[in-house]
RNA sequence: CGGGGCGUAGCUUAGCUUGGUAGAGCGCCUGGUUUGGGACCAGGAGGUCGCAGGUUCAAAUCCUGUCGCCCCGACCA
């Protein structure tokens, strides 16, 4: 049977968001549940998760940070305590009412009426309240500050057209929240933390990203600065992949977190809050799929290796499994970035060539197959993930076990390099309204255009707004090291004093 | 919540216009031949056609209602 030219329909260039969604069933990263928006993340989905959580956890705790766990359910007054904040929220909360469930008399069950709750509990879909509700419980003195805590929870947010990984009803993220004495204390933390993401992004997802802050238009309700990193995916949209708050002293003044200062003072704390969430998995998918599945930067990779026994006759199975059991065991000996390196050994009773496709679309970096032949000269068939999927070497068994730290660095590097490179040809400077709305429109049935415009903006939120409803395209951030320059706004022509970063955004 | 579309086996679907009691491909199971890039042969399991009502001798097919899902918008990590 002739099979198509990849392993994934359709291409991406033919249609890039049906590709992802082709991508993420072929990679059995997760499926849609019963439950609308909400997805299941089957092992492989998960295990990239847990791999991201430990580059994370990792350098949040080297920076000061501790975890801990804050309830799930909000008190709804809670919500309520900071204006902007429930106007940002209050159109997709989950909410419970009743405490139990009784039969309807038809064979279902019904919430009981008698057990209605006095106050509505939110299903929490960021922690702010909850959180800022416990420190002012915390904080009496200078002394008690600062809080450096993050917490790894799930959330929920009743999206009205969820997309796995990208947008779902309930996703998984961390939060972390902070308070502080001072005001520079507090910007200090908002940065550090968006210096963190930006750092794992380049060094465990392979993502170049623009750092930079919010407009006002795009702010987190409640923030009185929000920054971010924003990446470019291969469609050369834009998609926020993290962000860090500086929360001023809004949600300490809603939520009463004072404190008696260093002048015997009562002083309001400073906070801030940052996260990222399982968005993360679906950016990296989309930032360096190709058209055989998912590739996997190989700190993420919940599979360094995978070694696959060729066994053409029954009775060599066995002296091919041991030898595929030894060298996992030396590769797991073995170290890369700071970690034992893993490895699948892959002993399903199916054929080659199918084995070797399912692992393709996994995006796993290293392919080993050990056969008969390999047994006899003491080597081993070896393919990386981002080099096309008929090249193959043979290195020795010793020259494999030497090399394997190296060429996962090597993949690590090339994925970056590409990545840097999708995103550097496609940031354009833009000087002209009419240069500005043809990088934005498609030229082809592709629908793909444009990519990153640094462009002059004036300023206004009226501006922002009409470029956002006329082309879809908004400000993705105001990049950090922009320099100051005047020019004339790309779309009213007003003056403006430096450039700001426009896109088409997830 | 507006506009469009669709519900038939685990998945993709044919059949519906013109009613006669369900077929295929993939997947799955068993046996055998295979296995260094998506194997083949033989046999087998699996469906109250989303749900409820109506018309009819007879409904996957016609009618009404209802529920769910998908796509396009508004909202968003």
């Amino acid at each position: 049977m002739s099979q198509p030219q990849t392993a994934i329909t359709p291409t991406r260039d033919a249609d890039f968001p049906e590709w992802y969604q082709q991508v993420v069933k072929a990679a059995d990263l997760a499926e849609n549940s019963d439950v609308r928006g909400c997805m299941v993340i089957k092992p492989w989905g998960y295990g990239i998760w847990e791999a991201m959580q430990r580059g994370l956890d990792g350098m949040f705790k080297a920076t000061g940070h501790k975890n801990a766990y804050f309830p799930l359910f909000i008190p709804l007054s809670y919500m309520a305590k900071e204006a902007q904040h429930v106007e940002g929220f209050a159109k997709e909360c989950a909410v419970v009412t009743h405490h139990r469930l009784e039969s309807d008399g038809k064979g279902g069950l019904r919430p009981a009426p008698s057990a209605e709750l006095a106050e509505p509990l939110v299903v929490r879909p960021t922690s702010e309240t909850i959180i800022g509700a416990t420190y002012a419980k915390w904080v009496q003195s200078y002394r008690d500050l600062p809080i450096l805590i993050n917490q790894w929870a799930n959330v929920v947010r009743w999206e009205m057209r969820p997309r796995v990984f990208l947008r779902t009803a309930e996703f998984l993220w961390q939060e972390g929240h902070t308070a502080h004495e001072t005001k520079a204390e507090a910007v200090a933390e908002t940065e550090q933390m968006l210096g963190v993401y930006a750092t794992f992004a380049r060094d465990w997802l392979a993502l170049p990203v623009f750092t930079g802050e919010k407009s006002a238009g795009e702010r987190f309700p409640g923030a009185e600065q929000t920054l971010c990193i924003e990446a470019m995916v291969q469609d050369r949209k834009a998609i926020q992949a993290g962000t860090s708050h500086f929360l001023g002293q809004n949600f300490a003044k809603a939520s009463g977190i004072e404190f008696l200062s260093r002048e015997n003072k009562k002083e309001f704390a400073w906070t801030t809050s940052w996260g990222v969430s399982t968005r993360l998995i679906g950016t990296v998918i989309m930032a360096h799929g190709d058209d055989d599945g998912l590739i996997l930067p190989p700190r993420i990779a919940p599979a360094h290796v995978v070694i696959l026994p060729i066994v053409p006759k029954p009775d060599m199975r066995d002296s091919v499994f041991a030898a595929c059991d030894a060298l996992a065991a030396q590769l797991r000996a073995t170290i890369f970035a700071g970690e034992p390196i893993r490895v699948e050994v892959d002993k399903r009773d199916l054929t080659g060539g199918v084995k070797s496709w399912e692992w393709i679309k996994k995006g796993v970096p290293v392919r080993v197959e050990i056969g008969p032949r390999d047994l006899e000269k003491g080597t081993v068939a070896f393919a990386r993930r981002d080099r096309g999927h008929k090249e193959k070497t043979f290195p020795t068994n010793a020259e494999l076990l030497a090399s394997i730290a190296t060429t996962l660095q090597e993949i690590h590097d090339t994925l970056l390099a590409r990545a840097t490179t999708l995103r550097d040809t496609h940031t354009v400077k833009i000087e002209t309204r009419e240069d500005f709305v043809k990088f934005f429109t498609a030229k082809d049935d592709s629908k793909i255009s444009g990519g990153f415009a640094l462009a002059h903006w004036d300023g206004t939120a009226e501006t922002e707004t009409e470029i956002k409803e006329q082309l879809k395209v908004t400000i993705r951030c105001i990049p950090a090291d922009a320099p100051a320059e005047d020019g004339p706004c790309v779309w009213s022509g007003k003056p403006s004093k430096r450039r700001v970063l426009f896109a088409k955004s997830y």
